[in-house]
DNA sequence: CCCTGATTCGC
DNA sequence: GCGAATCAGG
């Protein structure tokens, strides 16, 4: 295989996007990761934070009161530190306001960041039929799980979900994946049903 | 042990 | 230019 335009368009992109050498390696095919980064690297893009994009400087300062500033003149050439990031305040917007709140106290919304699954992430254990000893051996499993955090899973890690992502009480299990799945076998057995023991009951 | 990127150096 | 081998780390 050769570095032909677009399999480097593929490398530039993927590099960006921050893949791995060897995610991009195994999606190019053809060549190892330490080629993936060779290339990287006579490309002159390892720098990952060079400057692609800096876009994220959004001037603070959408009106500047034209007030009859008394701030002397800044002559002070020193640099400024860093322009303190205004954290932009949910606007309360009532439309009858005539509300007797003594105190503005609005929930600063706890935005946990939301799985992007890559792969289908089955669902958590549901109202499905698993038989007690199944299932008390899942539980058993999961005391060992190794309680790796999204960033940590691999292809041979297993990607179950234990706990509630509300919650600090989340992780995966972590535990070694049986080949070519995404679960450990106790998690395997408990993923993949045979979609049987559902009985059409009439309602 | 699994993984990561960085570097070297013969080709 | 290429990339396997190796290095240095998590």
């Amino acid at each position: 295989m050769s570095w032909t335009d677009e399999r480097v368009e593929t490398l530039k992109r993927m590099w960006a996007e921050g893949q791995s050498a060897s995610a991009i390696a195994k999606e190019l095919g053809g060549v190892t990761r330490n080629a993936v980064i060779g290339k990287v690297h006579r490309l002159g893009l390892s720098n990952r934070s060079d400057e692609p994009e800096p876009a994220p400087a959004p001037a603070p300062e959408p009106v500047a009161e034209k007030k009859a500033d008394r701030k002397p003149a800044p002559t002070a050439q020193a640099p400024r530190p860093e322009p303190q990031p205004e954290p932009a305040a949910p606007a309360r917007e009532e439309t009858a306001e005539e509300e007797p709140v003594s105190q503005p106290v609005f929930t600063p919304v706890p935005r946990r960041p939301i799985v992007p699954a890559g792969q289908p992430l089955p669902p958590q254990p549901s109202a499905n039929e698993i038989s007690p000893e199944t299932l008390a051996s899942v539980r058993e499993v999961e005391k060992r799980a190794r309680k790796l955090t999204l960033m940590e899973l691999t292809e041979r890690t297993c990607k179950w979900p234990i706990g509630d992502p509300a919650t600090d009480k989340f992780w995966f299990c972590g535990l070694p994946s049986q080949p070519g799945k995404p679960y450990c076998e106790a998690h395997v057995s408990v993923a993949f049903q045979p979609m049987s023991s559902r009985r059409d009951r009439r309602r």
